[in-house]
This record gives structure tokens, C-alpha cells and sequence, in this order.
DNA sequence: TCTTTTTCTGACCGTATGGTCAGGTTGAAG
DNA sequence: CTTCAACCTGACCATACGGTCAGAAAAAGA
């Protein structure tokens, strides 16, 4: 994202719009957006400062003003998907049902994949490797997040609302089947012939992972 | 792997059984093995030749005598679990109907991705990053395989032995789900109280699996 | 045994990387 | 206008990396 769209400008062609306090949040966020991509796309130890910088259009040392260590930038951009997907489990539990719930959580999840794909591959690639960064997040937030929708999914089950299914291995395959779609898009995209999915197909692959899952787990009629 | 399983060895301890092309072949094997493992944890940007000469046991410079570049090496490590995956087709295709042959190759996948989780995590970390190595396979032989397999899922369909489900989004949905056990094995692991899923959890994940899916597409009862 | 081929390795090289720093620039506050 | 803290940057540094190479060591062949 270039630093450009309103205000006033020095010769520098830096941003002087607005406030001090959000000129900042303007170039962290910018620096961020540019470090996700590049992460994404050349994995933690393939990625660099410089071209991180380059992307967001600023020198190198400017990079370390803002973020002391390139593992700091990447963990605040790991930590940025993981926020998004933690919201996504709203939908989850304001339902009344599995049906709706799980329904929601899908649709969810896939859009996340489509507009977030470059998060999506930085959390599957940390995770990947370990999770040398963020092992805290998997043994605190995430582990109680999957033990609170798993009773959910128990007590949905206990109130004969959907198939006796393990709680656990039904939102691996949420997780995995959804985020395929982002962490796997290039390989969908060559076996498209090419092309990324069109609004349609989207629709259909929502619609496709729906129908199994929720037939899977006996909540809709075959 | 320690290259000293047997037969007589020289003052740098190396083997010297067999003929010159067998001695070969298991230096290969243990370098492909360590990359394998390196590659996995660090990715191809983070991993370093030393390190893979670490665990092979041997000095850095005896591994561009076997492999000219790391390239070079990476491309046989991402061809060794391709051609693994395209074996557990066979059983797909050998199958009379869907409920076999789609419950036969989740059991296959799902024991690669125990016996070769580092395989599948290299596979995954390189199309994550575009496929820089193995696009030309992407688009050939999986593309090849793809159609292939959608043209059986078809024909099942068209003979009404199973839902009227899309071919290509059943199938990444088949990768995603048992590839997940081996690429986010960390995370699952971490889920599991930090232990490694026993020979029973095993089980219980391809049951987990194999029920939602093959009750998904309708080809087992409620 | 002597010769040739294959295998092995320590030492080395050019390059690129993450990070630092001194000093310049800018904008807000007084 | 002056002051000062916040912001910015070119130049620099130590390190680590992939890769090379001359030559030693071992095995095969004659």
C-alpha cells in the first residue's frame, strides 16, 4: 500500500495528514501488509528486510524504527491472522444449532481464505515449523478455544442434534478443508487451468464443503 | 541415518560393503532423508546446506558432490512424496465404488501423512510459495491425475452409488483433511496435551474421517 | 605393483543478510 | 522563532550462506 492517498505531502513524499499517533499507525500497518506477502510468499527465512521494505516503500532502516526484530514484524503478523479466525468463531456461538452454526462457521472461514490468503499461508508455515513464535498462542487461546466449541459440539450431539462425530477431528477437518483454500490456492489455481476461482466457484466450493460436512455430520437430508 | 548399519569400514568410518553403486545409493538416501527433515522444519529459504550435511553425517562439501545446488537437492525431496502420493491412487482406482475406493485411499493418505509427515510438509511449503520448483508437475501429471479421478467420482455418480457432489472440491477436500494430520501435526500435537496422537487416536481419526466423508457424499447410513 | 577413476574434504571466496548508528529532517509545543 | 522529541536514512559492519577447488584418500582395474 503506498502512503498516499490524502494530505499534504513533503518532498520526501511521505504522508503528513492527520495526526502523529496515526501517520504511525498508517506505516506500521503498511509495513505489516507488505510483510505478510512477503512472508507468505518466500516463508520466514526466504523473506527480507529489504524486500519487505521495498514493498511498503521505505528504506530498510526505516523498517527497524518501527519493528526492532525481523521476528517482532513477523510475529505481529502472525498474530494479526490468528486474530481474524479467533472472530470468526462468533457465528459459531451465537447458534442455536449445528446446522447453522457449523454452516456459518464454514462460510466464515472460506472468506477469510479469499480475502486473507497471505495470513493463511504465514500461520500454516509457522505451524508448520513448529511454531517456534507463537507455541505460547497454541497452548493458551487456542487450546481453550477448541475446548469450548468441542463442548459445544458435545452438548449438540447429547441433544440429538447431530451425528455422534469425535468433536475434535470434525474441526480439524473444518480448519484443514477451509484453509486449503487459501494455503493450497496456488495449486487449485493451476488445476483451474490457471485462473483464480471466479465469484461463482466460490460460491460452489462454499456450497460443495457444506453439503459433505453437514450431511457428514447428519443435519441435512441427503 | 547413520551410514554404519553393516559391513566394513574404513578409518572415517565409512561404509564400504556392497558394490560402489549400492554405497551410493544409501549416501543419497541418508542425504535425502536429512533434507527431508531440514526442509521440513526450516523451509527452503531457512534451511542450510550445513545442517543437512549435520544430520547426514557428512562434511558440507560432500553434498554438492551428490547434489550440484540445494535446488537440485530440494527437487528430489518434493519428487520422492509426489510419487508416494500418486501410489495411493492405486487404490482408488481399483475400487468398485466409492464407499471402497474413497475409504480406501483416505486410509492410504492418512497413513502417509503418519509415516511421511516431513515429506508432506515440504510439499505443502512449496506450493504454499508458488510452486517455484514443481510447477511443470502441477500442471502435467497432477493436473493428469486430477481429471482423471474427477472422470471415476463421475461415473459413480452418474450410476447413482453416490451424492451428486463436486468431483474437484470432494478431492481437495480429501487432501486437506488427511494431509492436515501431517502438516499441522505440531498444532494437533500441542491439542493433544503436547503428545504425539497414539496407535488408538489414529484410528480414531481415519473412523472420524472416513465416517463424516463417506456419510457426506451418501454412501453410508445415518 | 602401478595406473586410473571415483569418492571425499578442509580451506577458501563472493555475496547477501539482519542489524546498527551517527547525523539529518520534520512538525508540534512553548 | 526556538526547542526538542519523534522520525527518517545512507553508509556501514559482522556474520553466515551457497558454492568452488585443489588435492588427498580409497577403490577398481590392469
Amino acid at each position: 500500500m503506498k502512503d498516499n492517498e490524502t494530505g499534504k505531502r513533503t518532498k520526501n513524499g511521505r504522508n503528513t495528514s492527520g495526526s502523529r499517533a496515526e501517520a504511525r499507525r498508517a506505516t506500521e500497518d503498511a509495513i505489516l501488509k507488505a510483510a505478510e506477502t512477503v512472508f507468505a510468499e518466500a516463508g520466514f527465512g526466504g523473506a527480507t528486510m529489504q524486500l519487505i521494505a521495498d514493498m511498503a516503500g521505505l528504506p530498510k532502516a526505516n523498517l527497524h524504527y518501527y519493528f526492532e526484530t525481523k521476528e517482532a514484524l513477523y510475529r505481529r503478523v502472525v498474530e494479526r491472522i490468528f486474530n481474524i479466525w479467533l472472530e470468526a468463531a462468533d457465528v459459531f456461538d451465537a447458534a442455536a444449532g449445528p446446522a447453522e452454526g457449523i454452516g456459518a462457521y464454514i462460510d466464515a472461514k472460506m472468506e477469510i481464505s479469499r480475502r486473507h490468503p497471505n495470513g493463511s499461508k504465514v500461520w500454516a508455515s509457522e505451524v508448520m515449523h513448529g511454531a517456534p513464535v507463537i507455541q505460547d498462542y497454541l497452548e493458551t487461546t487456542l487450546s481453550d478455544w477448541t475446548e469450548g466449541r468441542a463442548t459445544i459440539i458435545r452438548r449438540w450431539i447429547a441433544e440429538g442434534k447431530m451425528a455422534d462425530v469425535d468433536p475434535r477431528h470434525l474441526l480439524y477437518m473444518l480448519w484443514a478443508t477451509t484453509q486449503h483454500y487459501a494455503d493450497f490456492s496456488h495449486q487449485i489455481e493451476t488445476l483451474n487451468g490457471g485462473k483464480p476461482l471466479s465469484d461463482a466457484q466460490w460460491e460452489a466450493a462454499k456450497t460443495s464443503v457444506k453439503q459433505i460436512v453437514l450431511r457428514g455430520i447428519g443435519v441435512i437430508e441427503t
